[in-house]
DNA sequence: AAAAAAC
């Protein structure tokens, strides 16, 4: 199992935007009504016991605005305005004021209720990039798991070593002082390889990792399952689609299932496409969901462009002289790359143009992995060159600005946009309601098409930066996503 | 070579 170093304290301008609202909310006006919306819905419940309600709690947050959720059976919910609300453990509680978490996102209030109350009905959640789905989750595990068992009780499943890295730091901060233990399950790096058959069984209560890492540990009966309670799948959409995880998250699905009673099974993204919500329905059963509408996922204080590019050079010099050359002083930047091999180049290009920048790809090696990305965490690194490995999940607050140096295309048809890719890569700037910038560098026809149909898919104007050459319109375009 | 994970 991998080892984790625990990572600096946030920085002091780092503001929750909901912590905002709730300190504006103390002098403006009363406190938010408890909505109790399973109850909202008893009314109309039709005869399958479906309820469907339409969630407004909080107003003033736009991220918040339109989570349908749709309950099944009769457990009412009472959606949390405070953590106290949700009778958590006062260590959790600590760890939770710690982190200088003051009161519940919209998500956090609505999916928690329902991941708290017996009889911990599964639970398929969906909430915009960067409104704290990660807390949902890590509350769940730390709140469910029996402190005295010392076994695996919590699973969480991520679709890379990165992302579990990142969400075993969460856990391990905001958990701090229940003294649930939790382990990395990631492939480790070739200086400390060990074969599992030579390990010591895993005894951890939480533990989150990779698809396949976890697969060998289930099947080497080095991890045992039989008292796994709850089962988080985060990126749920992509664990399950045909050409993501869904074997091994299906294969882990029932290795669980058939040892252990009642798990519980948590899905969390910002994206559940048609085709993965239908295929959700049938592998797990009897959920309550929580959904967002494709039009209303795109973040407001995110403000997204498209440059007219004329060729490859044109997209290098505007990286550096238009963006780079303005940016560096507006926070992080991550450069979206679709090929291991576009990143090389533009990687090359940069540097040679006596830019600093790191590049991420998975044929790195994992040590190297993991240093790119704690010296980008820490703030030593301003650009990062990436392919789609950090397209979703990774959390880091100062990034304002994304730039799609190519944009995300569906593998089989490279001239249909990848809907979902996209709102994660743009969903790395902006977190919790942040100010942040997309560009998007189109060169040619099939990229002017490519990015009309996700303006339609989304139905989001995208705004266009008239001259790929033109500093000021660059510093107008940034001026007027605030970052100016 | 799409990228990711993993043997």
């Amino acid at each position: 199992m991998a080892e984790l170093k625990s990572n600096s304290e946030p920085p002091a301008e780092r503001k929750l935007y909901w912590a905002d609202e709730a300190e504006e909310e103390a002098t403006s006006k009363p406190a938010p009504p408890k909505l109790s919306w399973g109850e909202v819905a008893a009314s109309s419940v039709d005869a399958l016991s479906i309820r469907e309600t339409e969630f407004n709690g909080f107003l003033d947050e736009p991220e918040a605005l339109n989570i349908k959720a749709v309950t099944t059976g009769d457990t009412p919910y009472t959606s949390a305005s405070t953590f106290e609300d949700l009778k958590l453990t006062q260590a959790l509680l600590k760890g939770i004021t710690d982190l200088k978490f003051q009161h519940p996102s919209k998500i956090q209030a609505v999916s928690l209720p329902m991941i708290l109350t017996p009889p911990y009905k599964n639970l398929v959640a969906q909430a915009h990039n960067g409104s704290g789905k990660t807390t949902c989750f890590v509350i769940g595990m730390l709140s469910r798991v029996d402190p005295n068992l010392k076994a695996p009780q919590a699973l969480c499943i991520c679709p890379t070593r990165e992302l579990a890295i990142q969400n075993l730091e969460v856990l391990r901060k905001m958990g701090k002082h229940t003294g649930i233990t939790s382990e990395c399950a990631v492939p480790m790096d070739s200086t400390k390889y060990m074969s599992f058959a030579k390990r010591p069984p895993v005894t951890a209560q939480i533990v989150i990792g990779t698809p396949g890492t976890i697969k060998k540990g289930i099947s080497a009966k080095k991890l045992s399952v039989g008292s796994v309670k709850i089962l988080v799948f985060d990126e749920a959409d992509h664990m399950l689609a045909e050409d993501g995880f869904k074997d091994d998250s299906l294969r882990i699905m029932k290795d669980i299932q058939r040892i252990s009673d009642h798990c519980q099974v948590l899905l969390f993204s910002a994206t559940f496409n048609e085709i993965v919500k239908n295929f959700v329905s049938r592998v797990v059963k009897d959920h309550n969901q929580l959904f967002v509408k494709k039009e209303e996922l795109s973040l407001e204080s995110v403000k997204q462009y498209k440059v007219d590019c004329p060729d490859e050079l044109s997209k290098v010099m505007v990286i550096k002289d238009r963006i780079l050359e303005l940016g560096e002083n507006l926070g992080q930047t991550i450069i979206f790359v679709r090929t291991r091999h576009s990143a090389g180049t533009l990687h090359k290009s940069l540097v040679e143009l006596g830019y600093e920048v790191t590049t991420i790809q998975g044929a790195l090696k994992q040590e190297d992995r993991d240093k790119i990305v704690k010296e980008f965490k820490d703030g030593l690194t301003q650009v990062l060159i990436s392919t789609d490995l950090l397209a979703r999940g990774f959390d880091q607050q100062q990034v304002n600005l994304v730039i799609n140096y190519e944009l995300p295309v569906k593998h089989e048809n490279h001239s249909e946009p990848d809907y979902e890719v996209y709102l994660h890569r743009i969903g790395r700037a902006g977190r919790f309601g942040r100010k942040g910038a997309v560009f998007n560098l189109l060169m040619g026809g099939r990229d002017e098409m490519l990015m009309e149909k996700i303006e339609r898919h989304f139905n989001s104007q995208i705004a266009q930066v008239a001259s790929w050459n033109s500093a000021e319109d660059f510093k107008a375009a940034l001026k007027a996503a605030g970052l100016l």
